[in-house]
DNA sequence: AGCACGCCGACT
DNA sequence: GTCGGCGTGCTC
């Protein structure tokens, strides 16, 4: 008898045997399969073994559908998915989840409908049971969970499964295959009618003719929606023509993803001398399938230095997975990349549709030319990979690469590293400030590294000025929180036509509002956080679950009169600035004004058209944007960034102001930096305004051994969450207990997160650091037995358990 | 993740 | 007495 071990994309973590139908050939790995899973519940799996067995059993479920002939998962992503689980201790089947496009997995509905021939006598039922049966009568079938809505809920079942032994209705599942191919309409119009021209009225006349001429030759050449934008268009003239078969139509399947251009590709840039010295580095280093840093400063033209490492493998006909840590932010790089290789391009992210997945899933499959480099986002790891030659990795150092919600939480860049070295082929990170974890393998020669450290178009570094806000309150230079250097910076950038970025790290009009006599500040009723005021509608809002309230301009403690906002936050950057600068236009950018679609890209578009000359927002800016007029770029408050309790808070720092200093003067003339901080002899700043970034890594990598962090240390990070509080903080000392006394491990905690309740959930976190001389995965695996352990103690069987590795 | 089952307080 | 809330356990 054959089994089937079936991966399902659930949260689960074991494989379910399946027995195989008679009747049904053996299918390969990798091919889906529809099976029944639950009490009455159809669930699209993946086989991921296949066995032989004597003996049969009987207790097995059999499979209900073979769903394809060819595998949509190959043995090396079966391998791939395989390592992310273990790796970062995720269930199988939600890596299965996170890679495949859900388009491929097919959905289950119940359908219940009259059976045909019943013969009901109304009497004998229930006035639930009579219910259905009426709404059955009119609707010919419903879903089982409609149904259940009749009546009473509790009884719902047990009425309809009395129907079905009375065998008055019918329950069946309906698997509906989510993927739906594209179809368009062509047209040609029939030749050989050409003499019934003349005696046609002539709006069709019209369309007609202009058809025959485009249909010589070639069959089924006009496409419907072409024809629609002619002059000639008109929906009944076309009916008509139609109906008297002089046009012909025809459905053909067509791709979502073509690149809709007759533009031919450009051939690339000759590269500067340095940039072709890092290529040729990078090209001998390729082929020997290691990972290579390349270090290339903002404005050194790294890019350049990609598409023609592209080139080389488009050429040899392999494949090139470019990752991007947001494809939103990139619309310029995408297009830069369609003009050097047209259709090779496409794109991979969550933004697209399931079905523009599914058809680049295809191609990569299929290796077919077009799509042959991929540009996408950290999911675009999990494509079924034919012929990988290269995987770039762009901004290496961005967190956006780390998935953390939902599971598997992994690390986008390192399970890329992996995919490379599963496939045979060479990585390169890319960044301007790359990680301490990346330059320490560098260093230590783990990792192959190339330097790029010309400005090719000779664009000094910006001029960085600190500006010490206590000395300025003392000197009573402050308006609002703009310091008068600050404001004389701009004025002065502004009068030479340049344009501004101020930065201020923090969305919403400002991060709280507090009453002036009581101290109050209001709360969210699910989460530890103060609510946050948002000026439009006058709400506040919580940033964690979404809970929003009126803000009242009374103190709902002590009915005082006063609100007041407290900290800073963009929206009260722009107001005060535009106090300041009345008559200068100005934006924001953050997660507020930027959530609609293609508004980020209409304020970039804006300001690169000078459109308007300041540019206030969020982290954001300091993504790879090329503005070729700021003459300024400012920063409000440094401070709060260099306070973050996380251990890799003075890296962030120092990357997010570096870039944010490379957004100014991109052109021939030198930029400004400007910096308001409480701390200007700050160490760390000291080396943001020395452009100091080796000084950075020398300090914070001999902090990171001393204090034993990554690089050092592997960490691995326990995540409890209950509603009570005390249920978490006996499980999660339990659990750091039984850590610390197993093994000689240090452990950190448990300790309160910064937000120690979200959604009514009380959160403990429980640090594990692995030092490099211990066996991670021993580690893991007595990390898993011991969940198994606690789960088994009824008191803590509730507390959610997940764990998050390398974080 | 769903979904059923079972236990318990809140109402016609 | 039923209704519906949620906590718990299972899915080959």
């Amino acid at each position: 008898m054959i089994q089937l071990d079936v991966l399902l994309p659930l949260p689960l973590n074991h494989l379910y045997t399946y027995g195989l139908p008679e009747e049904i050939e053996i299918p390969r790995t990798g091919v889906r399969v529809v099976v029944p899973f639950g009490a009455k519940k159809w669930q699209t799996g993946i086989v991921w073994r296949i066995r032989e067995v004597h003996q049969t059993d009987d207790a097995l479920k059999e499979i209900v559908y073979v769903l394809d002939e060819t595998p949509w998962i190959t043995e090396q992503q079966m391998l791939f998915f395989d390592w992310i689980s273990t790796y970062y201790m995720s269930p199988l089947g939600l890596v299965l989840k996170a890679a495949i496009p859900s388009a491929l997995l097919l959905t289950s509905q119940t359908l219940v409908q009259l059976t045909p021939e019943a013969q009901v006598d109304a009497d004998q039922l229930t006035d639930q049971a009579y219910m259905m049966l009426e709404a059955l009568a009119q609707h010919k079938s419903l879903p089982l969970n409609t149904l259940l809505t009749i009546g009473t809920k509790s009884s719902g079942m047990d009425t309809i499964n009395h129907l079905v032994d009375q065998g008055f209705i019918l329950v069946e599942q309906d698997i509906k295959e989510k993927y739906v191919p594209k179809y368009e309409t062509f047209i040609r119009a029939d030749i050989h009618q050409k003499s019934r021209l003349n005696d046609l009225p002539p709006k069709q006349k019209a369309l007609f003719s202009w058809c025959l001429e485009k249909s010589i030759g070639v069959a089924y050449s006009i496409k419907k929606k072409e024809l629609i934008h002619t002059d000639f268009w008109s929906p009944s003239a076309y009916r008509a023509l139609v109906d008297k078969e002089l046009l012909l139509e025809k459905s053909v399947r067509v791709d979502r993803i073509v690149w809709d251009s007759n533009e031919p590709t450009k051939p690339l840039k000759p590269l500067y001398p340095p940039q072709n010295i890092a290529l040729n580095e990078l090209l001998s280093r390729l082929y020997e399938s290691k990972v290579t840093l390349l270090h290339g400063i903002t404005g050194s033209g790294k890019t350049e230095v990609y598409a023609h490492l592209f080139e080389e493998l488009l050429q040899k006909n392999r494949q090139v997975l470019f990752l991007l840590p947001e494809i939103a932010l990139t619309t310029q790089l995408i297009k830069r990349m369609q003009t050097y290789f047209g259709d090779k391009v496409a794109t991979y992210h969550s933004g697209m549709s399931q079905n523009e997945r599914v058809e680049v899933w295809r191609r990569v499959a299929a290796g077919t030319s077009t799509a042959q480099l991929i540009l996408g986002t950290r999911s675009a790891v999990f494509l079924p990979w034919k012929s990988l030659g290269l995987v770039v990795v762009d901004e290496e150092h961005e967190s956006a690469y780390r998935q953390t919600e939902p599971a598997p939480r992994y690390q986008g860049r390192d399970a890329a590293i992996y995919a490379a070295h599963l496939y045979g082929c060479g990585v390169v990170l890319g960044s301007a400030t790359p990680s301490l974890t990346s330059m320490a393998h560098a260093q230590s020669g783990k990792y192959g590294y190339v330097r790029l450290d010309v400005r090719h178009l000779g664009t000094p570094l910006p001029q960085v000025l600190l500006i010490d806000l206590k000395e300025q309150q003392l000197k009573k230079q402050m308006k609002g929180h703009f310091s008068s250097v600050l404001i004389d910076g701009i004025a002065e950038c502004l009068a030479q036509g340049k344009q501004v970025i101020l930065f201020q790290n923090r969305r919403g009009f400002s991060p709280s509002v507090q009453c002036t006599s009581c101290g109050h500040s209001p709360q969210c009723p699910s989460c530890d956080v103060s609510l946050t005021y948002h000026k439009q509608g006058n709400i506040l809002k919580c940033h964690y679950c979404g809970f929003y309230q009126n803000h009242l301009s009374q103190c709902p403690s002590c009915r005082a009169p006063g609100m007041e906002t407290l900290g800073l936050g963009t929206q009260q950057v722009l107001e005060s600035f535009q106090e300041l600068f009345p008559g200068v236009s100005a934006k924001r950018m953050d997660q507020d004004t930027t959530r609609r679609k293609n508004a980020y890209q209409e304020l970039i578009d804006g300001f690169e058209q000078q459109s308007f000359k300041v540019l206030i927002g969020t982290q954001m800016l300091s993504k790879g944007l090329d503005f070729k007029q700021v003459g300024l770029v400012g920063v409000l408050q440094a401070d709060a960034m260099l306070h973050h309790p996380e251990y890799n808070a003075h890296e962030q720092a120092f990357q997010i102001l570096y870039q944010l200093g490379g957004r100014s003067g991109r052109s021939e003339l030198q930029g400004k930096f400007y910096i308001q901080t409480y701390m200007p002899e700050h160490p760390l700043l000291q080396q943001v305004s020395r452009h100091d970034y080796a000084g950075m890594v020398e300090t914070q990598l001999a902090q990171r051994r001393v204090f034993q962090y990554p690089p050092e240390v592997k960490l691995i990070k326990v995540i409890l969450k209950h509603k009570s509080w005390n249920t978490v903080d006996k499980g999660a000392h339990w659990f750091a207990h039984q850590i610390a006394s197993r093994s000689s491990l240090p452990v950190l905690g448990p300790a309160d997160p910064a937000v120690a309740r979200i959604k009514d959930q009380f959160i403990k976190h429980i640090v594990v650091k692995v030092p490099p001389d211990i066996s991670l995965s021993g580690v893991k695996k007595s990390l898993s037995r011991l969940q198994q352990t606690f789960e088994a103690i009824p008191e803590f069987r509730s507390i959610r358990l997940l764990f998050q590795v390398d974080y």
